[in-house]
DNA sequence: TGTAATAATGTAACCGGTTACTGTAACCGG
DNA sequence: CCGGTTACAGTAACCGGTTACATTATTACA
């Protein structure tokens, strides 16, 4: 019984007659054996695993993510490697994940920058985007969810329902291309309606409902604009505004309409339930998954998967209940 | 210039003259060359990598407990696999991390049955358990939170503070520790304070607010024994019970307090800011983290890692907001 | 019965690093 | 000037699998 035999029992890739593999079979049980995968990755030039890029890993945002992702990875018989990585900030270190320990990686946003990613595309190296575009020259896949339509029904939504003309946008992160998308949603719908832009009626938000806070603070303690409505970029930062809001004794959504994105597991339970956007997260990390699976395989790849969206109105926009 | 020497220079541990380190710096920058990581796990039986295995990504609660465990992995320099594996499913398949692809693992409650436990412990393969007790003869350290004594405090104070006595309890997963300690926790109130326990007010919920709703709402449909409180076996359950009590047109916290467990992201911005029990999560998965870098620098770990807990008044058991 | 095809297994090179061992040259103290 | 370190670099075995190729046994068929 030579270590080719076994190897051939294991992989079921040739005949093996039944003897051995009982043999093969009793004494791999006995010894609880299973094949050293370094030694496999090496031979075969396959890891069997799949890296998954973030940035941080600071929002129940990632749990549908990776829950989603996961499942596919695992229905693969694949591994999942979750590393975070902030390309600005380690320039002189690799990535944790890429060529060299995976087949392939997932980017969340801007976890790599552009030049890395150019750089493993012309390698050939397998890789799907989330909530990212890929620059033009690069024929990434990559699975995002729509945004701009999205955001734009929801300002239309506090226009034309509720009269609103002087929205607050909070802002979410910087380079994330979300927070972007949306900020175009909110000035497609401003100019639908006539509404001049005004850039004082723009506040940090960096997806943060800390951050939100303190910046909504500050913005109402500084004689500020008038205002009347305020689409923040997520549901988290919404309850950032709510509660300064509150702090402040600004009625919402009487005085002030709140509308956030994404639809969070606490969104509908809120005191005051979100009118929000639901983003189908646990959806994108599905797809995420199979089209990487799709590279894998060799097969063609969708080059975009756009997730619908779609707006959920409850109270936060001055809604009622029944509605 | 050698392999041996490129080798040496990567890895720094033997004098490389200056003139050959620039020259192998430059060509590893020119070529965008990193190791690959399978051949180094094979020389050096390290995979620099550890395992989390998990028995679901279901909760929010995961979010905070990757966030801490990653950031260690990461600071030590190794990569993180997670991986789901339901031990009493798939009893066939061997777990997708442990010995064969990972330098040890972090094992979340229930994800392995004992008798696998017992023998990655003989072959001295580096564990760390979190929410969960090992069996008195396995000495594999453990990261978990006081569940016991904080479930006592928050029944204690229902029925200290509000005059509660007939407490319902809504059990989380079957052999789920936490369900179990919290468990006692409740019965040890009970007995403290000379309330009989009344089987009929343990209701299923395994930690789910929609199986805690439909089970709460059953309870309430079916002719129930009298109850003037909740304790809830985790925030998302309790969720489930204020909606079952809601739809029942039973007034919360005037005629049932409701107490959860967790005290997640979004239970302090509830309609009815929930009273519950401060779990710190993610400093479970830090400390998991900690424990097991110890285990590989061949530092004695601690048996056990007890995070304590606290408990959080807020209204929903119906103390009034000022306090 | 002889020969070719087929099934089952063994042999050994190889994957890409690490490291024990060996060799050479420079250096040092007496 | 010599024996002994020390600094540096090369050679080759090795990690544990996979797989191309070789070998032997069995079956099929003319």
């Amino acid at each position: 019984m030579s270590v080719a035999t076994v190897s051939r029992y294991i992989n079921r890739n040739a005949p093996v007659s039944p003897e051995v593999a009982e043999r093969i079979s009793k004494v791999m049980a006995e010894l609880n054996y299973v094949p050293h995968a370094a030694a496999r990755h090496l031979a075969t030039r396959k890891t069997r695993s799949i890296g998954l890029l973030l940035t941080t890993i600071n929002y129940d945002f990632f749990t549908p993510l990776l829950s989603g992702l996961e499942r596919i990875v695992a229905e693969n018989h694949h591994n999942l490697l979750v590393a975070t990585y902030r390309a600005d900030l380690r320039k002189d270190y690799p990535p944790p994940v890429g060529p060299h320990n995976t087949d392939g990686v997932v980017v969340f946003a801007d976890a790599l920058q552009e030049e890395q990613l150019a750089q493993w595309y012309r390698m050939n190296f397998p890789m799907v985007l989330v909530h990212r575009t890929p620059p033009p020259y690069l024929n990434v896949p990559y699975v995002t969810i729509e945004n701009k339509a999205a955001s734009r029904k929801i300002v239309d939504h506090l226009i034309e329902v509720h009269g609103r003309r002087r929205i607050v946008f909070t802002r979410g992160l910087e380079n994330h291309e979300d927070s972007h998308w949306r900020e175009l949603g909110y000035k497609a719908s401003l100019e639908a309606h006539g509404i001049p832009y005004d850039p004082r009626l723009i506040i940090r938000g960096e997806f943060d409902r800390e951050v939100t806070y303190q910046e909504m603070s500050a913005f109402l303690a500084n004689n500020h604009p008038d205002f009347d409505a305020v689409f923040a970029s997520d549901d988290d930062s919404a309850l950032g505004v709510i509660r300064a809001l509150h702090d402040a004794d600004i009625p919402v959504p009487e005085a002030v309409s709140v509308v956030g994105f994404d639809d969070q597991h606490f969104s509908c339970i809120l005191p005051l339930p979100l009118t929000t956007v639901r983003a189908p997260t646990e959806e994108v990390g599905r797809m995420a998954g199979l089209q990487m699976f799709k590279l894998l395989q060799g097969e063609p790849a969708d080059p975009m998967t756009l997730l619908p969206t779609e707006i959920v109105i409850r109270q936060s926009c001055g809604c009622s209940e029944s509605q």
